[in-house]
DNA sequence: AGGCATAATTTACTGAGGTAAACGCGGTTC
DNA sequence: GAACCGCGTTTACCTCAGTAAATTATGCCT
């Protein structure tokens, strides 16, 4: 069962980087990293990124093919299989697996722009019609 | 600037008992976690425990005190803190800082039960009457 | 051909988390 | 008072993320 590995703080950045490029060389990543890194902080090293990358590869994260000599990286899984899991690490480590507790703390203490509550209430409008729906198909189907 | 420090897994397992009796004893801490532990994991030593305690005491999650010379360790932080830190966090990493992102997810892929989509309705209603509120305040000031 | 540029590989070191045995010490027990 | 128990401390490993220089391989340019 090839379940989403852990990745580091750097490694998630890279897997990031790959996610949003669809795939991507070292040097690729390591400019795009460096474009990206805030003002002050220091510079990632290629070399750096090569040896995560290959890290990332020897635990399945990633894989590569050899196009003109040069690696090109690739992501093995959806960034949302990654999302999913982690968040559901944090759920169960820090929010004793409450999604409402997990979210009444983010809209008191994040900064929660007007948009993104009404986007907020839209996924939750729509969690409850797919429940709705599901659970009338089971009357239908329970009732014949 | 006593930002809320990084802790590991096992770190984290031990604040939650801390946070639960709200002062605890080295010994009371190893019990608790090896009751916890699913059976077939193999216990934690006692002195990993006192190891961790101390790790933990270096870089400012817990202190102590003595008390009939034995340790009482309580957490320096409360756990809503650690909590908000590690959301953030995540949110950061994984979801471009989007709560509603991170929502979505979480009811697409983990199982959810009505009762907690209620209380996640509720959570956001609450966030948009706060919001509302203040824009009202805002408006009601600048308008005269 | 010689050298430059770039890529991949090798090698090396630090730091943190986790794990736990070994050690020393004060108090209890017979 | 000798053996023992429980506690904190010391010491020691292992693993993994992150960091990056050094080395090797290879195509390309002059």
């Amino acid at each position: 069962m090839s379940s989403t590995p852990k990745l580091g703080r750097v490694q998630l950045q890279i897997m990031q980087v790959l996610w949003a490029q669809e795939s991507a060389t070292a040097r690729q990543i390591t400019d795009e990293l460096n474009r990206q890194k805030p003002v002050g902080a220091p510079p990632i090293a290629h070399s750096t990124v090569q040896t995560l990358l290959r890290k990332l590869e020897a635990k399945g994260a990633v894989s590569h093919r050899v196009e003109e000599r040069i690696f090109v990286f690739e992501p093995v899984h959806e960034q949302s299989e990654v999302a999913t899991g982690a968040a559901a690490d944090l759920l169960a480590r820090l929010f004793n697996r409450s999604i409402s507790g997990l979210v009444a703390h983010l809209v008191k203490h994040e900064k929660v722009s007007p948009e993104e509550l009404d986007r907020l209430r839209e996924v939750v409008a729509q969690a409850e019609a797919a429940q709705n729906a599901r659970a009338n198909a089971t009357t239908a189907e329970g009732s014949r």
